[in-house]
RNA sequence: GGGGCGGUGGUCUAGCCCGGCUAUGAUGUCUCGCUUACACCGAUAAGGUCACGAGUUCAAAUCUCGUCCGCCCCA
């Protein structure tokens, strides 16, 4: 290395431990901080308050990265990002985890001793989530409590009880007896969205329902224990086999209840014996059945899991003890004739997963259904990354057939903020002027009497709690003070990026898009970002149980958060799943490795007075017109908020194109140590490389914000490039010259190919050679990378030279070979 | 049963909307090479019936229909 050139950054190779010294300073620095009384352009990003429920996992991990890229991406292009950290620490999975690791019953202590030790719980498994997010470099616009939001503190519940207050006086909340989706083990009604379905085998019991002066009609069921809930017999009009059966009764067995026998299109021919029992509450399809045929429902289950009273001798027995029971005396009656294995899918809480029956129960219900078609419409006015993921949504939408559920029997929660007068029995919201956090099971009403009777004392509290949702739907608007600054939230409403994972389309953004609605008559966002799953190398969704979700900090810490978020963007394309693996990780870590190198090899060079872009040699100018046509091209695709192809091209050209041909055939007239270039020439070429340095940095600042930084920090500005402005392409950096580009790699190839053909060193001097008349302008710079004496244009004229091909192409060169040394 | 997404060298992925050169890039494999940053490097080479079948077309990875196989969601 000459001595009179020393690189600024000194060390080979980027460490990841590097990374930590930069966040205790960017923890001391406020890049990130919000101002609401900015005069630019306010963008909120509202971001997905994490769910606490123990360490993160790989899939977490990536999704918050990428959703930092797009806010840094932002705020270089000059917005005033609002990006506050959220985490979302109401409902049912802490309540299950203390009960299960303190081995108590929510029921059995205390109300206030129970919600001390969810947040105990809670407040542990914080610290670790944001060492995480400290440590992956997620730039929210704090850390601090100021400025980030908890959906269990009392400003965050103030504002959900608020706009219940809202949406109670507009008469879109009201309660209901019907059968709704119950979970045992929760000991609460939960939300269709909630539900998730599981295979499992089971038995399918054929059993004989007598039929008057007919053949006894078989029925095939998995679940016998409901009969005393049977309903009807559904055939299908089709059915052959059931032929003048229709308007018939048939007798249930063990109950000696008639039901109609009726001709459904729902029931399907080939499974079972193609007649069926419809029961009260056995699924969602037998509940719309009993609406459809008006059929009075019967309850067979009740909430702790027995058979009710209406189940007879059964009465009191756990469901599967009823099961086997009935089977049992159904066999001596002779009424059953066939067992056989089946599958089933189960419907399960998608909290505890264990099974959910239909449970009716009197609950608070949201009007949603009638909101659809609006709905609908003004997802219309939002823009989907991906597009076309907007059809889950849709999807959705056209799904949707009952109302919303909203009261849950837990304790860990926002309460509802009703009174309930004892004389008459009104439900009384709190008057909507004063906003406050309520807990009305503990708490006197805040109002003086009934408006309904007039009574003056006499209240009851409610003690059920929102579905956590009602919380969660409404972060966006919390992110802008809906409610708290007006100033703020009108300047800052409508401008707001919705990121999310693509498995919450129908509770999160559906919730969001039904609450915001309600409350505004307006989108909750402008933009909605739907990001894919991590799943494991084969392709499987990571899970605890299954063994293939491997906890992510310590990739973190071995490659670098930067290696895990260039990871994240380059594996797959925004809205695709990502496939985890260690062994490609650790392949993209090798590209910090290069940039690291990159950027100390340019260190060596100083940084000259700014030049014009026409006294710069025609190489320079083709090299910066390089860089500006790779910024063309990288904006518009950053504009889709996908950073994978940007990523791709960014590395590709500092890589391939920057480093492999482009420093190389610079490196001599930067050193000019023997003087063959002029000084104007060499202080060209640094400001070229410098130049184009300062670029790919920024270029990758969003996605590697660790690396570009440190190096910013060392060669160009202490104060680090993410307040930088996102590069933009320059308008008079135009070359004809990136005509050549490629031909201009291939005759490097040639020379390259040539001298390993012939077991020459790569600094071994080739007399003479002749290259395409159209590279010219690069003849000096190539007469020092590849150590050519005499450099000539077009086809030889003297004998003795070799023509070498090119590579993907039917140009040749022409190279005369060095005389053998004896 | 319905819906969504996908099936591209060993592995992963781009291209498909809007049909047109020799199908992108990475990783892995082979060979060669320490070159004024980088061996966590450089230069090469090999490797693909674009799942299958049919159709439209001068031309199909790309459009249409059907089939098969994955993954996810829903009934």
């Amino acid at each position: 290395m000459s001595k009179k050139f020393k690189p600024v950054i000194t060390s080979k190779r980027w460490k990841p431990e590097a990374e930590e010294e930069l966040i205790e300073l960017w923890a001391k620095e406020s890049t990130y901080e919000f101002d609401p009384n900015t005069k630019k352009e306010i963008y909120t990003i509202d971001t997905p308050p994490p769910y606490l429920s123990g360490p993160m996992h790989v899939g977490q991990v990536i999704h918050y990265t990428q959703i930092d890229e797009i806010a840094r991406y932002r705020r270089m292009q000059g917005r005033e990002v609002n990006f506050p950290l959220g985490i979302d620490r109401n409902g049912l999975p802490v309540e299950v985890r203390v009960e299960k690791e303190l081995g108590i019953n929510m029921h059995e202590v205390p109300r206030e001793e129970f919600i001390q030790k969810c947040k105990t719980r809670l407040d542990e498994d914080e610290k670790i989530a944001l060492a995480g997010f400290k440590r992956l470099g997620i730039a929210f616009n704090t850390y601090e409590d100021e400025g980030s939001y908890r959906t269990d503190s009392p400003e965050y519940r103030a504002i959900t009880q608020a706009t219940f207050i809202d949406i109670w006086n507009k008469g879109l909340v009201y309660s209901d007896y019907r059968p709704n989706n119950w979970c045992f083990e929760c000991g609460t009604t939960i939300a269709d969205a909630e539900v998730e379905y599981k295979e499992r085998p089971t038995t399918l019991n054929y059993l004989y329902f007598q039929v008057d002066g007919m053949e006894p009609i078989k029925i095939a069921t998995t679940r016998p224990e409901l009969l005393c809930a049977c309903g009807a017999v559904f055939i299908h009009p089709d059915d052959e086999r059931y032929r003048g059966y229709a308007g018939k009764k048939a007798k249930v067995p063990l109950f000696n209840l008639k039901v109609p026998i009726i001709e459904s299109s729902s029931a399907q021919m080939e499974f079972g014996t193609g007649a069926l029992m419809v029961c009260s509450y056995g699924d969602q399809a037998d509940v719309m059945a009993f609406r459809n045929y008006a059929l009075k429902p019967v309850a067979a289950i009740s909430p702790d899991g027995t058979m009710t009273e209406a189940a007879g001798k059964y009465a009191g027995l756990p469901i599967k003890e009823a099961r086997e029971k009935i089977i049992e005396d159904l066999k001596k009656e002779g009424l059953l004739y066939k067992q056989e294995p089946t599958m089933q899918r189960v419907p399960m809480c998608w909290r505890s997963r264990t099974p959910i029956e239909f449970i009716a129960m009197d609950e608070y219900y949201v009007k949603q259904v009638e909101f659809i078609d609006e709905i609908r419409k003004i997802s219309d006015e939002i823009t989907f990354f991906p597009a076309h993921h907007k059809q889950m949504l849709i999807d959705w939408l056209n799904r949707v057939s009952v109302d919303w559920p909203i009261s849950r029997r837990r304790y860990y929660g926002t309460e509802i903020p009703l009174w309930y007068c004892n004389a008459c029995g009104e439900a009384v919201v709190p008057p909507q002027d004063e906003i406050r956090y309520y807990r009305p099971w503990c708490e006197d009403p805040p109002f003086k009497k009934c408006p309904k009777c007039g009574a003056e004392e006499g209240f009851r509290g409610e003690e059920r709690t929102f579905d956590t949702w009602m919380d969660s739907s409404i972060s966006g608007l919390q992110a802008i003070k809906y409610l708290r600054d007006d100033r703020l939230f009108k300047k800052a409403f409508g401008n707001v990026l919705r990121p999310q994972g693509k498995d919450i389309v129908r509770t999160w953004l559906y919730y969001s898009l039904l609450r915001t609605y309600q409350l505004t008559g307006k989108p909750a966002f402008k933009e909605v970002w739907i990001s894919g799953h991590v799943v494991d190398e084969k392709g499987e969704a990571m899970s605890k149980s299954k063994g293939n979700s491997p906890p992510p900090m310590p990739f973190v810490k071995k490659y670098g958060a930067d290696a895990m978020r260039l990871f994240g963007v380059l594996e797959a394309g925004l809205g695709s799943d990502i496939r985890f693996s260690e062994e490609r990780l650790a392949g993209v870590s090798k590209f910090m490795t290069k940039i690291w190198n990159i950027a100390r090899f340019i260190s060596m060079f100083p940084i000259p007075e700014p030049i014009k872009f026409k006294n710069l040699t025609p190489v320079d100018q083709w090299i910066l017109a390089e860089v500006n046509k790779l910024v063309g091209g990288v904006l518009p695709e950053c504009e889709l908020l996908d950073f994978h192809k940007p990523a791709i091209m960014i590395r590709g050209f500092a890589w391939s194109f920057f480093a492999d041909h482009v420093l190389e055939m610079i490196k001599g007239r930067s050193f000019n140590t023997d003087g063959f270039f002029s000084e104007n020439e060499q202080q060209s070429a640094w400001f070229a490389l410098h130049e184009t340095l300062k670029i790919i940095l920024k270029l990758l600042a969003p996605i590697t914000p660790f690396i570009t930084d440190k190096i910013y920090r060392e060669l160009y500005n202490k104060n680090g490039i993410h307040r930088e402005q996102y590069p933009t392409p320059q308008k008079e950096w135009g070359s004809d010259l990136t005509e050549y580009t490629q031909l201009v790699l291939q005759v490097n190839g040639g020379f390259w190919k040539f001298k390993r053909e012939n077991g020459l060193s790569l600094r071994q001097g080739l007399p003479a050679a002749y290259i395409p008349e159209e590279l010219q302008p690069w003849a000096k710079d190539l007469k020092a990378m590849h150590g050519i004496e005499e450099l000539f244009f077009g086809q030889p004229k003297e004998s003795g030279f070799v023509e070498v091909s090119l590579a993907d192409s039917d140009r040749v060169i022409h190279i005369l070979p060095p005389e053998k040394e004896e």
